[in-house]
DNA sequence: ACACAAAACTAAATCGTTTTAGCAACATAT
DNA sequence: ATATGTTGCTAAAACGATTTAGTTTTGTGT
């Protein structure tokens, strides 16, 4: 049924030299142990005769090392996290890397369990952005030396790396430019967990920009809606706030809020910018072809996932853990909207 | 530097066992293997108080399996492989298998290499959607024995697992409804490499609908885009087609194309569909609200996804290698354009 | 008090590598 | 002739789990 795997120890038995042997020239490291240069060729052609595959599993166990790194984002199939997983698996793999990938759902018990599944895998370091409010487990990781790094998303007084981009800095400025524009009833529509901290800075840059101009801000600006229901497309409460607070400017948090903005414009016959102007934080490469086209802030996600695969790799070289905060630059984009 | 990880055998020395035990305990085999339900509860409280991560590498050794699956797609970044990635992840994950993705950016040599990346490290199984113009290699998997599934593309006379959606049939269908409405001179614009069968089968349903129909092709009708250029935005190739060969309707094989072709329309500043009709294969949620609203084949990507994952499991729970074929069904969507 | 079964537990092998510590043979220098 | 070094090779331990094939202890019936 399952058919038998070459090993080390075939090659060494088909040629009577011993697994030591057959390992180091494997290994590249049979000049530097002085081994006959033919018994090197011998190796190496039995090896590639009977097809031998290394067993990664083995030699993981062995050297405490798997070549393997955790990627946990909120959700594979958002763009911005599929863009991101593009080019941190991009750098990983040039230095040998492999991603085991997962998707917290912005759900902290999931995030828990996938967290220890990363563990249990031995995975050499963890790259992730995190939904959960209470940094606990995260802490437990440093204490315990977990290379790591947060992307888009920290903690408030946890010594670890960060990749993010300065999301205060970016909606006081997508703000400011609704309100140079003469608006005042400027809502915003963010996620419900409100302890992400992007999303929190998003909301805080809002505030600033409405309190620097003396604009009044009330409960009525702000919409928080469930991750879930976002997910289901289950839109009621934006149609709610729309239709209540009555808002002649929108500030969305994410590309997936605006989307769901977008439908329920559309259904409440509503039209952008006539009607609402739209801004959202993500850009979204169809962003430049939709009916009007989307102003959006955009991040530089290359960057992003280029920066968070050099730190964790710092770490595995240094086997030291390092505490660097890398805080990018973004791009408001004003189009049409 | 690094934190001692805590064992099977720190358990068994703090409670004066034996690694047995605690091994039989921990893996819910205490009961049949009587052991005393005494003993069990202070294994495992031991264990919680310790803290105690199995390490999934050296079970993965001793066990001759990973749980974990290697998922190969052409590009994580293209939004029709990050849902398909989601939904795999979902399905995986409820059978407690974990997910190496990577992609191959329709590169051949390339994939060779993540193929033997994912052998190298012992997966279970593997789902991919190959880009080999030669499945030579997929044929030796299937000697070996390795769990697979091809997802999207298949290979003709290759006796293995597939599932994907009837290509053919979907862009006839398209196109006949090009044709209902008047259109002649229909350009399909494709990828490259000509032999991926998904590709190749969304070609051959544009001839059947043109034959059909007495229409006549030429080379004129067709372009092939480079899928480098294509990454790069490089979308010249797509340019010179539509002035040379001035169709009044254009079907596009894939989502990336499709936003190419928009591009460029934008910059010819010709309108959709005033100028020409533009249908695609592939949706994208936010074709909905693009300018036009952009016309498309859907294809059944949850489904995809779960009979993709319950093939492979099934393999893997048998032990027997299986083969099926599971064609879905896709829906042509049309909207404005 | 003795046999016999069931309950409770364990030593050691195993998975496929890497690596440490060292052996043997021969060459070179003193 | 003896020490010293180099070349070429290997045995065995280690990584952390699972599992086979036991052994020892306890309990029960006669």
């Amino acid at each position: 049924m399952k058919i038998k795997k070459v090993t080390i120890a075939d090659i060494a038995n088909e040629l009577s030299v011993s697994k030591t042997l057959v390992s180091l020239v494997l290994n590249g490291k049979g000049d530097s142990t002085s081994i006959n240069k033919n018994t090197q060729q011998k190796v190496i052609n039995k090896a590639k005769e009977l097809k031998y595959i290394p067993n990664q599993v083995a030699r993981g166990l062995r050297m405490g090392k798997t070549k393997t790194l955790g990627l946990l984002v909120a959700d594979i199939s958002n763009p911005f996290f599929a863009r991101i997983t593009r080019t941190i698996e991009h750098y990983a793999e040039k230095e040998g890397y492999s991603l085991i990938v997962c998707s917290s759902d912005e759900d902290k018990d999931r995030e828990i369990r996938l967290i220890n599944m990363l563990l249990n895998r031995q995975v050499d370091g963890i790259i992730m952005t995190s939904t959960l409010d209470n940094p606990d487990i995260i802490i437990q990781l440093v204490a315990d030396k977990v290379p790591m790094v947060l992307m888009d998303r920290y903690f408030e007084g946890v010594e670890t790396n960060y990749v993010g981009v300065d999301n205060r800095d970016a909606s006081k400025n997508a703000i400011k430019h609704f309100i140079k524009n003469g608006h005042t009833n400027i809502g915003l529509i963010t996620l419900t967990p409100g302890y992400i901290s992007s999303l929190m800075d998003r909301k805080q840059g809002y505030i600033d920009a409405m309190y620097e101009a003396d604009l009044t801000i009330t409960e009525k600006n702000f919409l928080e809606i469930d991750y879930e229901n976002l997910k289901n497309k289950d839109y009621s409460t934006i149609k709610s706030f729309i239709t209540n607070s009555k808002p002649t400017s929108i500030f969305t948090t994410n590309n997936s809020i605006a989307i769901g903005c977008m439908e329920v414009l559309r259904k409440l016959k509503l039209s952008i910018p006539e009607d609402i102007s739209l801004i959202t934080f993500d850009d979204v490469e169809l962003f430049k072809f939709t009916s009007p086209a989307l102003s959006s802030i955009a991040q530089p996600i290359e960057d992003i996932g280029k920066q968070t695969v050099s730190i964790i790799l710092e770490q595995l070289k240094t086997g030291n853990l390092i505490n660097k905060r890398k805080v990018l630059n973004t791009k408001l984009i004003i189009r049409d909207s």
